[in-house]
DNA sequence: CCGTGCCCCGATTAGTAC
DNA sequence: GTACTAATCGGGGCACGG
């Protein structure tokens, strides 16, 4: 009888318990929804601010391209490298000027207005330098469209890293993700034998991207303010799930066990693959800075990371958080295309029912922001003894070993197989951050590494030292003639130059 | 000593010419 | 198909600073 009793009370309170998990699950769940639909919203109003802005300069290519062919006919001709004339367009900018000035001189042509304005811009050949325009101005198109902005300038918030992410996450919808590459460390300009001649990412570009920084700072009271609202519900939302709900799995080093579950089954894989993957690489890799530059592309990045990175360890959370958000409008976006409207919440509820462990989408940004933050700092070291928590996931203090110990592989190259550095651009991840510094050169398309015997670019220096083999042993002749060091670069470049003209 | 950045070498892959 | 070359990446190891 009384065991009769006790299981009848005990059932009762599961009832009760589970009623209200359910009812507390749907709130979230749908709070969640709404936070997914603003995002919608303002992924939208990106969309069209940012066609606008390609019309613009689209438009603006044109006109420029008209101008070069009226005024600079003979510039492709003078190059046997393309690329070279494309990609040096800005530390050449004074070289290229100093051929246009002769080829002006010669014609003592009389500038017209055009030809002035030629003069004082620089001639934009490459996409990045208008695109860096863009962003230069979608910051403030973003601001006007959203309202969000504080007009007032505020203090240092409390944790840059953690501004940064709400920045990227919150208040500036319109980063996509080539945007967020700004954190590459460059090959930075090169030296020696080699030597950078025909570096494509020019140093004004650190200047004008580093000039973003107020414009963060004018958001920046806003963004403590937004940090702090989540971080309370984070910490409410924590402090439901219990702490002890998602202990760290020690053994596999899978941080995130617990953050993303059955999201493979809710039709987003490439969600949940990035979020379980690709963000706990993320999350360790980028070296943050503080004052970043705001929105540079890729090809932007490369150059001022080479300037902003370097010797600054914490890691870049904007970079993490834009990849972070990019997968979240990801999932918002193929909601909205796979679900009639009003049907998403009900299948995302759907989704986190069947998942004991699946936090809820908002629940999961924040947790994930949040453990971003830590592991980031984690990651670098920064706060490895102050850290006790990823967001309310306990971390014991055997986890932090661990963190350490991964880190510590990870920063080594070590021979686990694991690629923590991923590249944003497209996806590609390495072993070692060099190599992700180094493969960074493919998308700006920097070739930093010129032959001193036939001019070629290359992107490594392996590459070209690859390639000048090739000039000691292309001929009989020229192996008598080259010099082993190229210390007479000019009748081995008279060889070369007939054999790439060829 | 450790973390980090970097260099160097070698391997692999892709493109191109013959 | 083969050879050659460029492009790219992995990994070992060194240098330097904290």
């Amino acid at each position: 009888m009384a065991s009769c009793n006790f299981q009848s009370q005990l059932l009762s309170i599961m009832e009760v318990l589970a009623k209200a998990a359910v009812a507390e699950i749907n709130k979230r769940v749908d709070d969640s929804c709404a936070v997914i639909r603003l995002e919608v919203t303002q992924s939208q109003r990106d969309i069209d601010v940012l066609k606008r802005k390609c019309q613009m300069m689209e438009g603006e290519l044109k006109k420029t391209r008209v101008r070069r062919k009226v005024f600079y006919p003979m510039a492709s001709a003078r190059s046997s490298y393309p690329v070279k004339i494309v990609l040096n367009k800005q530390r050449s900018n004074s070289q290229w000027r100093d051929g246009e000035m002769a080829v002006e001189e010669d014609s003592q042509h009389q500038p017209t207005d055009v030809e002035q304005r030629a003069e004082t811009e620089p001639i934009l050949i490459k996409d990045e330098e208008t695109t860096e325009d863009v962003w230069k101005t979608d910051t403030q198109d973003e601001l006007r469209i959203t309202g969000e902005e504080s007009s007032s300038k505020s203090g240092q918030p409390s944790s840059f890293e953690q501004r940064q992410f709400d920045e990227d996450f919150i208040t500036q919808p319109n980063i996509s993700p080539e945007d967020s590459m700004e954190h590459y460390p460059n090959s930075d300009g090169p030296e020696e034998p080699g030597t950078p001649r025909c570096t494509s990412v020019e140093k004004s570009k650190v200047f004008s991207t580093e000039q973003h920084r107020p414009a963060e700072d004018e958001n920046s009271q806003e963004l403590v303010m937004v940090k702090d609202e989540k971080e309370e519900e984070l910490d409410q939302t924590t402090a439901l799930a219990g702490p002890d709900q998602f202990v760290m799995d020690e053994t596999d080093g899978q941080l995130w066990t617990s953050v993303d579950p059955g999201r493979h089954t809710d039709g987003h894989p490439d969600f949940s693959f990035h979020s379980t993957e690709e963000y706990s690489q993320n999350i360790s890799i980028f070296p943050s800075q503080s004052g970043l530059p705001s929105l540079p592309t890729m090809t932007d990045a490369v150059g001022p990371s080479v300037h902003s990175s370097r010797g600054k360890p914490h890691a870049n959370m904007f970079s993490a958080a834009a990849h972070m958000k990019k997968h979240v409008r990801t999932l918002a976006d193929e909601t909205r295309q796979q679900m009639p409207e009003g049907q998403s919440s009900e299948m995302l509820n759907s989704n986190n029912d069947g998942n004991s462990l699946a936090l809820q989408p908002r629940q999961h940004q924040h947790r994930a922001s949040e453990a971003t933050v830590r592991m980031s700092e984690c990651m670098t070291g920064s706060n490895m003894a102050t850290t006790s928590t990823f967001s309310g996931y306990s971390l014991s203090r055997s986890s932090f070993n661990m963190v350490k110990r991964m880190r510590t592989q990870w920063r080594s190259g070590g021979t686990t197989g694991e690629k923590p550095y991923t590249c944003e651009q497209c996806g590609r991840s390495f072993t070692k951050q060099y190599n992700l510094i180094r493969h960074a050169v493919v998308h700006s398309g920097e070739k930093p590494y010129e032959c001193t015997q036939c001019g070629k670019c290359f992107t490594q220096r392996s590459s070209m030292k690859s390639h000048q083999r090739t000039h000691i042993g292309e001929s009989p002749v020229s192996q008598h003639v080259v010099p082993p060091y190229p210390g007479d670069p000019h009748t081995s470049l008279m060889l070369s130059q007939t054999r790439w003209n060829k």
